[in-house]
DNA sequence: GTATTATGAATGAAGG
DNA sequence: CCTTCATTCATAATAC
């Protein structure tokens, strides 16, 4: 087992070598996903006896009165947080321009071209392009479709002070649902110290 | 980097950057001690809510889970049930370690030996099946064209393009380590367990 | 600070 | 096998 760890070995202040296990992406991704199977456990489960306690004021049963909360960063350092690509408004306005250009069809060389020709502007990556399109031609199509709705079926109420909410319908009751059940989305992981005894009153 | 991350930079053939992960020792010991506490949070919620359950029979609030509606219900909101499959955790969990014993080509009768045997653990059809491990191979390829590409030595090696490189796929213990922690995917577990008491199987 | 929205990314499924 | 699409999830950006 210890012999399959990969190191990549550099070597610190004290003229020694310091070695690092290197994790790939996929790796990375594998193991924020476990944390987060925590943190999701954690939450539905306070929510639970948050239900409880409020409808039979159980106050006296919380275990304790100490407070840490598990996301909060004693030391600040995050463990993991996915990062995700934010194009730059120079890098958007080219990806809209191309967009409109109407070749529909992202050719794989295509997407290439246009990632190195964004390189230029920012990182980014084919990856990042070929995501940007295909989210760009679903939502395209997808705002379409619900103004389409909107012109066949007018709607009585008068929304005419509140130009914004004619796109706010796209979410569907599932993902309030879902939202809804678990309120803390997965954020940034941090280190914290492993004082056990002292995150009950996190549940308060 | 001001994070606990240290990034090793390495140009690629876009003239970007890629980033490699590592950890320490150190950081992996603490990011162990991470996890524990939300052992200890989950394991300390399940004892309060049974302490709580076993006074009071409160069936009214068990959770819904993926095949059932009533939560669907509660929120008086019309919810129109998933049309998509959704492995279980513990369905994923025996997909994976399938997909890892190697054996590359599922046979016809494989896979329906596979969706029976998942079927035991949720809803499941053999085309589940097969597109999973469709999608899984074809996504892990390319995924593993990219972290190959990252894990290459941060040295000055201009190497631009790598006729098919190898697949020396194999998680890494880090991964191991944490997987043995919590052998389950954070996907859609607030959505499973219809009982509190399920929820054990989730702690270690 | 919290809540909401916009959007990058992940993934099951379909078509070739 | 591959690509593509629809849907969902998670998070950066923003509103409150």
């Amino acid at each position: 087992m210890e012999a399959e760890h990969e190191y990549d070995s550099c070597s610190n202040s004290n003229g020694g070598f310091l070695y690092v296990k290197v994790m790939t992406d996929e790796q990375m991704e594998v193991l924020r996903q476990q944390i987060a199977v925590y943190t999701s456990i954690s939450d539905h489960l306070v929510q639970m006896h948050k239900s409880i306690t409020s409808q039979h004021d159980l106050s006296g049963l919380r275990l304790g009165n100490l407070y840490c909360d598990p996301l909060m960063a004693c030391s600040g350092h995050k463990i993991s947080s996915r990062q995700r690509w934010t194009p730059t408004p120079l890098q958007l306005q080219i990806l809209e321009r191309i967009f409109d250009e109407g070749n529909g069809t992202p050719t794989k060389q295509k997407i290439k071209d246009i990632a190195i020709e964004l390189g230029q502007h920012g990182q980014i990556s084919e990856t990042n392009v070929y995501n940007w399109f295909q989210n760009r031609r679903a939502r395209s199509k997808r705002r379409q479709l619900v103004s389409t709705i909107n012109q066949t079926e007018p709607e009585a109420e008068i929304e005419v002070e509140s130009p914004k909410e004619t796109q706010t319908l796209e979410e569907t009751d599932q993902v309030q649902f879902f939202q809804n059940l678990s309120p803390h989305r997965v954020k940034d992981m941090y280190i914290q110290s492993p004082d056990i005894g002292s995150y009950s009153s996190y549940f308060l």
